[in-house]
RNA sequence: GGAGAGGUCGCAUAGUGGCCUAGUGCGAAGGUCUUGAAAACCUUUGUCCCGCAAGGGACCGCGAGUUCGAAUCUCGCCCUCUCCGCCA
């Protein structure tokens, strides 16, 4: 959510900002509810004003005949607030956030790769799918998933599923070690975390609704973690708040029926571990932290042996809260190509209006400014874990650094 | 799931239609005193909105309603607690 003072002052901006990242909005007619809103406003708090004065000297002659015609007044000026506030605060709550002037504007033509890390393998044999190495090894069962579950049902067995544990469990300890608050995340949430941390109302196809009650799945520990604050008041000395926080993950990729429908790339339910920070107003500030929690993922990929890059997306790609966004991407050898494991974004205030999350810094209140980035999500990870790591012999290498708490540092076809 | 109790300015409490411009205690901040501290005493102490400002308005869980007037009465919802039942 942008202010309404923000927008009026920045009309240009924020239209150019919407146009780039390819979403539709009406400025002008925000605009002009606002300026109703404000005048309705300022009368009937005058109506208010006299209400006040006339029921503390309620003897006086002609009192209840003109408390009865403000009452009126009040009452008719009251709901055409509220009409037009709910106007104003649906067009208002559609306005994506701006990017930051360093964001290429365009759409996936225009991301800018930043670095890459590691050499992508070059097998000197043909080197299997991890659909194919799952099978050999019984480590995935798709069939009997789709089975019980249902589309992208999938289970994980035998050595895949220690791993999927371990990496999850190493992925905890190690960010709690670099003094993050570990945290395990409900992820059945109301609709207004959804809506508070941007998710709604632009993502409401991507999410399951449980009943007809005010429950939800939430696709990412964001979700609760951010909401978490919401309504609160911090102190400026506690920030930045910083988590490691776990939940399982429900998608329902509603458009992308057709896309990845093999294998452990595309799923509807997975494992998350994600960095959120709540932190001060400060730009700067939050530059530094974004690149601390890419940092971190890379450290992570690293750790693992995993060649990746690192893009930082044009406007089209971001999310309607994002202001900077990177994408970190694993390099997966059946698929050829570097895919999205990891994703790094600043949203600026957008979601801390929207949840009500401020600090107190000297004699005012400030809105926080919200990051979160990918710490490790499982299975998807398994494919660049499987695939990169496999040998001419069909065994698949564990990482030094998951060796120990695997017990054991091989998966081979014994 | 059944039965009951309750949600008041950071915390704890008072408040049962106009004296509430929400009192009191604790906590916190500033000051006096002190070599320094403690104690004592004094002062201050929420959030949001409109406004250049002066000032004004809203908020007692949330939302409706009754009334000239609501923290207080009515209804709906949310949440918390206690007991019973069920359950990892």
């Amino acid at each position: 959510m942008l202010s309404i003072d923000f927008i009026r002052e920045n009309k240009e901006l924020v239209a150019e900002a919407a146009k780039n990242k390819r979403r539709k909005i009406d400025l002008d007619k925000i605009l002009d509810l606002d300026l109703k809103r404000r005048e309705l406003l300022k009368k009937s708090q005058s109506l208010s004003e006299e209400k006040n004065k006339l029921a503390k000297e309620s003897d006086h002659e002609g009192a209840r005949e003109r408390g009865k015609e403000i009452k009126e007044s009040l009452r008719k000026s009251n709901e055409e607030q509220t009409k037009l506030e709910m106007e104003l605060q649906t067009l208002l709550s559609q306005v994506p956030n701006v990017p930051l002037p360093e964001v290429p504007v365009g759409g996936e033509e225009a991301n800018q790769e930043i670095k890459t890390w590691g050499e992508v393998p070059k097998f000197d044999f043909t080197p299997l799918s991890h659909i194919e190495l799952s099978q050999k090894h019984d480590l995935v069962d798709l069939a009997v998933g789709a089975k019980v579950s249902g589309f992208r049902g999938y289970f994980l067995k035998n050595q895949a599923a220690i791993l999927q544990t371990v990496i999850l469990f190493w992925t905890m300890q190690k960010l709690t070690q670099k003094g993050y608050t570990p945290i395990i995340a409900p992820s059945i949430v109301r609709v207004f975390s959804l809506f508070g941390t941007g998710q709604f109302p632009w993502g409401e196809g991507e999410v399951y609704k449980l009943n007809d009650e005010d429950a939800y799945l939430a696709g990412t520990a964001e979700v609760p973690v951010t909401a978490y604050y919401s309504d609160s008041i911090l102190n400026e000395k506690d920030l930045p708040k910083k988590f490691v926080a776990f939940s399982p993950c429900f998608r329902r990729e509603a458009g992308s029926y057709g896309k990845d429908t093999k294998g452990l790339y595309r799923l509807h339910e997975f494992w998350k571990i994600e960095q959120v920070i709540i932190g001060k107003a400060d730009i700067e500030e939050a530059k530094k932290l974004h690149e601390e929690l890419q940092q971190n993922c890379e450290e992570i990929l690293q750790a693992l042996e995993l060649p990746y890059r690192v893009k930082l997306m044009a406007t089209a790609e971001m999310g309607e809260p994002q202001i900077l966004k990177y994408d970190t991407d694993t390099w997966m050898p059946s698929r050829e190509a570097y895919c999205e494991t990891m994703s790094n974004s600043i949203m600026g205030d957008f979601q801390a209006r929207r949840l009500n999350i401020k600090y107190r810094s000297g004699e005012s209140t400030k809105f926080c400014y919200t990051l979160n980035n990918t710490a490790i999500a499982s299975p998807r990870i398994l494919i660049a874990l499987l695939e990169n790591h496999q040998q001419k012999d069909g065994s698949i290498n564990i990482p030094k650094a998951l060796q120990e708490l695997c017990g054991f540092d091989t998966i081979s076809h014994e």
